[in-house]
DNA sequence: CTGCTAGCATA
DNA sequence: GTATGCTAGCAGA
């Protein structure tokens, strides 16, 4: 959806010739305003990327509420001659910048804006009107949503009804009744906010309210009544003219470029040297985007008395920005080295605390300084903001302390915006503010070379973390208000993303018990096999090779064997994948053998011999880190080690399961969703029989094979099933015939035939399909039922095979997006409840549609009962949601 | 020591 | 056909 921007210029320059310090050039001529309206733009122009955009202006002459009502502004004085003196550089300023710029004649920037407003919507677009003004906030409907660029508030319509406690389309109503004294208009006496409200709440609308005007008692009933003739016309005056002519039209509304030369010129004249600056680093820098680059005031704080000083800052400050410098990057062992803050932009404090080398100055002391900061840090009235602060809440908890108040993180806002693209802070600084900083190579230094940040002088350590803290606070001035511009954001943010962050820091730190005594057994075991299994081989070869590399075994199977060469790998070479040796196994001894050979290998090296070398010796199990902001669909990733991948699907394989367990006098407890996603699809794509399979709780491979195969599900075969399961999940994949064809091993034709027989008794979900293809095709995202955006840069952009695979993922991407929103609900419900109920029952594990927790054995009836109806009371979708519960000693048994 | 490829484990 | 992370081998530092 395209976007025009329409910036009511007018309001902010009223504003920033009053709040802004009285700013001279060397010719004492006034350039505060002009600086400070500017300045707004260029923050502007990095928020929004607009199809088109307006600056507008009021412009000179009578406006036909002059006419209207004689009184109209008649108390203002006229325009002070320092702000008068001001407007043509700023209007010279704004064109040399490229923007569009409106000042017509006779009528108000206010009607401008709404006329464009409109034009803007009956076009199809999203406008976004950027004011400092109240009364703009009758313009806003779903289309058409505000933002004050200077307090960074956005309004939409639930954000006018938050504010106002009327809906937009009731404000020309609300202000009628208070009056607007900044434009004479005068409303009832003795009404202000909380009046009109009570009255517009009672009566729905001002018509209605005049109509019982009589029944209003009290001195404001008889004020009202008094006015009751001119409330007519003070509404006329205060409402936005939508529909007045303009010299014109959307097309002209297209942002130019930037004239440097220009600028330069102006910029010299008023003397606003670090733009200028900027302009000429421009250049070789076309990507900053236009950034001031304002001073910085960093401090590090080494003396009792500025630590004294910023507690108490810390105290008063309505958000803080924290980060933790540290000794490594894995969490659980990383130990606090020093910690900055933030409390306003280019503002920050690094407190090292316990920095060691050659000549380091002296410290404020470790264990008393961070005694004396852990009230704050525990406090959870204190609100916090962070770059993924799950990180420093277990740095800090290795310490004693508990973090709270985590009220925002950047991380997740940067993810829940643009989930496709990167979120460590250099990408996003350069992103979002056009500022490139310290990376942390470029102090510590790489490699084996690289010195830990303990090590790293004070001074750089300084602008380092400072200047995390800093940037980490003006990220979230900017990205907050992007994310409150869409309800459906701000929900997946606000009630899903950030609660979930701290539910995994305390799954983290849970981590699960693993019987070390018995993966070295199977270790041993398998170690055995591999053996005689290698041995095997090289006797089948003719020659020792490494049955590990591909590289080799290409050489011998078609090399040495001249086996049949069955696929290709990416890079051109004979494939000896799985399925090629697979084919090849139905022939000859070797490519069997190959294939034990991988699969037993696989297991001893990533999971026997690992997870035990990953059991933590302070706690004695394993805690590995979720990562929640790197899959595009909202799904969690699991790494260091990897829980989300323990095999399942082998006999062999699921033994490693067996060593997953609880400690004496508990139970593992596994619950997971049954056939999450194409529940999900059924309710997406609303179609009848798959409903209707769904809520008559029917085996849903079996109904899908009646239907394909035209018979009733009792006649269905078991190798119908099959084929049915594999198409189903096909669809949950975005197949083609191609695909499905492979997977099932027919030929193309016939798989096509299967699906055309699939669509055609499941007409809602072909169309589900086309739609969401066509969506995400317009848009370049797909959402979730909970509104998560899954942006496919793919989709409109690039060749042939990237462009279809991007296709497959938006058919697929709501599916799994929507099953992960689910799942992190249940896990805020689940952990909400255990909370509540103080049980000692941890949840240790997330497996994307399964939990998995270590359960007290007088606990294990209160959480088997509990946990399907919390998991499963998250979201009424259009079928049911069922989960399953398994107890045992480990988690194979558990299943 | 670092980055890449091939292959494979899960949902 | 979707989404991930890890291992071993191997090539070029």
């Amino acid at each position: 959806m395209k976007t025009l921007l329409l910036v009511d210029a007018s309001s902010y320059l009223y504003r920033a010739f009053h709040a802004l310090p009285d700013l001279r050039n060397r010719h004492n001529e006034p350039t505060g305003a002009i600086y400070g309206v500017l300045n707004m733009l260029r923050r502007l122009h990095q928020d929004y990327q607009a199809d088109y955009s307006a600056c507008v202006f009021d412009a000179k002459g009578k406006t036909f509420r002059d006419d209207l009502y004689p009184d109209y502004k008649a108390h203002r004085p006229s325009m002070p001659p320092d702000l008068a003196a001001q407007i043509e550089p700023l209007h010279d300023s704004i064109r040399a910048m490229g923007w569009p710029l409106l000042a017509v004649e006779g009528v108000e920037a206010d009607d401008v804006i709404g006329t464009l407003a409109r034009i803007g919507v009956q076009a199809g677009m999203r406008v976004v009107i950027s004011t400092g003004d109240k009364d703009i906030a009758q313009l806003v409907d779903s289309h058409v949503s505000l933002i004050n660029t200077m307090s960074n508030e956005a309004l939409d319509e639930a954000g006018v009804m938050a504010k106002f406690g009327v809906p937009p389309e009731r404000i020309v109503d609300y202000l009628t009744l208070i009056g607007d004294s900044s434009d004479n208009v005068p409303g009832v006496e003795k009404v202000g906010p909380k009046t009109a409200v009570k009255w517009l709440t009672q009566y729905q609308t001002l018509d209605k309210l005049v109509a019982h005007a009589g029944e209003i008692g009290g001195v404001v009933g008889e004020n009202l009544r008094k006015k009751l003739d001119w409330l007519p016309r003070a509404r006329e005056l205060l409402t936005i003219r939508c529909d007045v002519p303009l010299p014109v039209k959307l097309e002209d509304l297209t942002a130019g470029p930037q004239d440097n030369a220009r600028l330069a010129e102006l910029y010299g004249r008023l003397e606003f040297r670090s733009w200028l600056k900027e302009l000429s680093a421009v250049s070789s820098q076309p990507s900053a985007g236009g950034l001031l680059t304002a001073e910085t005031r960093y401090e590090c704080i080494l003396s009792e008395a500025q630590l004294e000083q910023w507690l108490a800052r810390l105290e008063q400050a309505e958000l803080v920005s924290v980060d933790t410098e540290t000794t490594s990057l894995d969490p659980m062992r990383a130990r606090l080295v020093g910690i900055s803050f933030a409390i306003t932009p280019h503002e920050a404090a690094y407190l090292p605390m316990a920095h060691h080398y050659a000549g380091v100055p002296r410290q404020l002391d470790f264990d008393s300084t961070l005694q004396r900061l852990k009230p704050w840090l525990e406090n959870p009235a204190k609100a916090k903001v962070g770059q993924n602060l799950k990180y420093d809440s277990h740095v800090l908890a290795n310490h004693g302390i508990a973090l709270q108040g985590i009220a925002h993180d950047t991380l997740l806002q940067s993810y829940v915006l643009e989930s496709h693209k990167p979120h460590d802070m250099d990408s996003l600084a350069s992103r979002h503010l056009g500022v490139k900083t310290l990376t942390y190579t470029e102090i510590t230094g790489k490699g084996a070379k690289q010195i830990g940040f303990d090590e790293v002088d004070l001074d750089t350590a300084t602008r380092y973390a400072a200047e995390d803290a800093d940037i980490t606070l003006q990220l979230h001035r900017h990205l907050y208000p992007q994310i409150c511009q869409d309800a459906g954001l701000e929900y997946v943010y606000r009630a899903i993303e950030v609660p979930v962050s701290q539910i995994l820091f305390h799954v983290e730190r849970n981590g699960v018990l693993i019987d070390s005594g018995l993966l070295a057994k199977q270790s041993r075991v398998l170690g055995e096999k591999l053996l005689t299994l290698e041995q095997e081989a090289h006797r089948l070869a003719g020659q020792p090779f490494n049955l590990n590399s591909p590289k080799q075994i290409q050489e011998i199977l078609f090399g040495q064997l001249g086996l049949p060469v069955r696929k290709k790998t990416p890079g051109g070479t004979p494939s000896t994948d799985e399925d090629v040796l697979q084919q090849l196994a139905e022939d000859y001894p070797l490519p069997k053998l190959l294939l034990e050979y991988r699969g037993l290998a696989k297991l001893k090296t990533t999971y026997a011999d690992k997870l035990p070398r990953m059991v933590d010796p302070a706690t004695g199990r394993v805690h590995t880190s979720y990562n929640q902001a790197v899959a595009v669909t909202g799904r969690l990733s699991s790494t260091d080690p990897n829980l989300q991948n323990i095999p399942v699907r082998s006999e062999e394989g699921r033994r490693i399961r067996e060593a997953f367990i609880a400690p004496p006098g508990s139970r593992i407890i596994s619950a997971d969703y049954s056939q999450i996603e194409l529940r999900i699809m059924a309710h997406l794509s609303g179609d009848k029989s798959l409903l209707r399979a769904f809520a008559a709780g029917e085996d849903i491979h079996r109904a899908t094979a009646a239907e394909v195969f035209a018979c009733t599900p009792l006649e269905v075969t078991p190798e119908q099933r099959r084929y049915a399961k594999v198409i189903n999940f096909g669809l949950i994949y975005g197949m083609s015939a191609f695909g499905l064809a492979s997977q099932l091993g027919i030929e193309r034709s016939a798989a096509q035939a299967y699906m055309d027989r699939y669509f055609a008794r499941y007409p809602g979900v072909a169309d589900y399909m086309a739609r969401t293809r066509d969506m995400a095709k317009q848009q370049g995202y797909v959402e979730t039922v909970f509104g998560r955006r899954l942006w496919l840069p793919d989709i409109k952009g690039g060749n042939g095979p990237r462009r279809q695979a991007a296709e497959r993922a938006a058919i697929n991407a709501p599916m799994q997006g929507t099953a992960a929103d689910l799942i992190k609900l249940a896990m805020i419900a689940v952990h909400r409840w255990l909370q509540e109920k103080r049980m000692k029952t941890l949840l240790v594990m997330q497996v994307h549609d399964e939990l998995v927790l270590e359960v007290p054995q007088d606990e294990l009836a209160a959480v088997r009962q509990a946990l399907p109806g919390l998991m499963c009371n998250v979201a009424s979708l259009a079928v049911p949601l069922v989960a399953e519960v398994g107890e045992g000693a480990n988690w194979e048994q558990a299943h």
